[in-house]
DNA sequence: AAAATATTGAAATGTCGTTTCAAACGGAAT
DNA sequence: ATTCCGTTTGAAACGACATTTCAATATTTT
């Protein structure tokens, strides 16, 4: 059908000649330059002509170039390794791309295996049963916050997502027990973090954390901790990429979780909040 | 980058005029014509003509034929793919975090799949050489706006992300034409950041476009146009969940790929970045 | 009904894959 | 070494086919 142009290329490698065979080491080095080049560029690239570029289709059995790309776009739908990958200098888009994609899924798969369901279970019916849940985290971590602020303020739920340390310390200082607490942190060290969660813990709230895997600061302080993968991170990485999807993923299974455990209620919410929507925006 | 291409066609269908849709109904009940014959051909078989293929590839965002085939070719050696599974009531917890891993993956996998490099490349340069970025967009993608800002922040670009529409257009009325505004819509039909798209396109200043795939006014509106897939949303699903794990994951592509083009340049940043929340934090 | 807009395919155009061919090369025979 | 013969090579000519243009037609709007 449509692959196998790169294993071709391999097992004749060594019956070519020289200008095909330039040709060759090009493309098995960098696959993707077959899809965006002429036949032209890819001959000037590999410091020959392009002719020799027809020719090595023809020496492959392929009726042409055509030919020869169909079957390198298929053999580049290769399924995304496993395993983190940082990123280089002068690497290309293409390149950036599939390490992204197979980090992204990585991070996720990786979450997805630090599960513990009596944690998850137990997390899900603290906060159904909460009357306020209040977010917390600085940086990337606040992000993560107000999304899940926003998540459940579509199923009614009240929450708060402040930044402001001093904010959140009043708020919960005001709290009442049945209320939670709930710090982000990716690193688990976030000093503010840990100031919020100290005092919900003195406070007598109930908290809970959503932290890298192992043993933190601000997890040890919380009566129920979620975990992301925790994944070494490069300096590239660091700049907090795949673990936000990681947090992402799991704020996304926790309201998913309460939205299925009172599956009526929240249909009813999510409805009245898109008509509310249309309202504001259309005023009728 | 190579596939996809069924899909691009699947998502766009309805909204095709009569003889495109001829094309793209002719292509997805037989995708293997696309690889072994010529536009003219296809035109011919599908009654039309050959200028309605190329219609369909521009109106697919490709950039030609070739990009079609190509996409098509990697579309038919992928093993068929689970699609994405909405929650039901009563389901386990189990079986929801069975269903967000694999529609969280399967998001990231689709919008792989729509990126159009050449696009992105365009992006990456605007982006780079700007000298304000304005992050825009309204809910859970001002979320989106808010990551992306930071981010760019960390490698010392200037970049904004408010949320309030008023202080946007004074922010764009007073734009260099160095400035890149950079809506953020899922829809594609958010009015707010139409109108900011709009404002942004009178004044001459550079716009991109993060939505769904798919025709849309945001879309249009801009320069610089990127995608996330399009799945169609089922009730739980529309309180945004797998759309912002897309976008999040298309920012995180753009930050790589701005950090990778400038190195150097992107170490020392991040390195002060850190030095900076360090001394605040130890105040040493 | 008229005007404006979108859609359409035939033909013109231009890009790019492919073929041709003369020159250069390499090895074997003299 | 020199000549001969088959192979390899890239520049330029060629031709196929993707793409653009444009005038005609259909569709929507006013």
């Amino acid at each position: 059908m449509a692959a196998g142009g790169l294993k071709m290329i391999q097992n004749m490698l060594e019956q070519l000649p020289a200008s095909e065979r330039k040709i060759a080491e090009l493309i098995l080095e960098n696959p993707q330059t077959v899809l965006n080049s002429t036949v032209q560029d890819i001959g000037v690239q590999a410091h020959t002509s392009g002719a020799a570029v027809i020719r090595l289709c023809k020496s492959l059995g392929l009726n042409g170039f055509q030919d020869l790309k169909v079957r390198i776009a298929g053999d580049l739908v290769k399924p995304v390794e496993q395993g983190y990958r940082d990123i280089e200098p002068g690497e290309s888009f293409f390149s950036i791309v599939q390490k992204t994609t197979s980090n992204s899924i990585q991070s996720i798969r990786d979450s997805e295996e630090m599960i513990n369901y009596e944690e998850l279970e137990r997390a899900v019916h603290t906060l159904s049963a909460a009357q306020n849940v209040h977010f917390f985290g600085i940086g990337a971590s606040g992000i993560i916050a107000k999304d899940a602020q926003q998540k459940l303020l579509r199923i009614h739920k009240n929450a708060t997502a402040f930044t402001d340390t001093h904010l959140v310390a009043t708020l919960i200082a005001n709290a009442s027990q049945e209320d939670v607490v709930f710090g982000i942190s990716h690193s688990g060290e976030t000093s503010e973090v840990i100031k919020i969660m100290t005092l919900a813990k003195e406070r007598g709230v109930k908290t809970i954390s959503l932290t890298k895997y192992g043993q933190s600061s601000v997890a040890s302080l919380a009566d129920i901790k979620l975990f992301t993968s925790y994944s070494g991170e490069a300096p590239f990485r660091s700049a907090a990429t795949s673990s936000r999807l990681a947090q992402l993923y799991i704020m996304d299974i926790l309201f998913l979780s309460m939205a299925t455990v009172q599956y009526e209620d929240t249909i009813n919410s999510i409805d009245k909040t898109r008509e509310a929507i249309r309202f504001i925006k259309e005023g009728k």
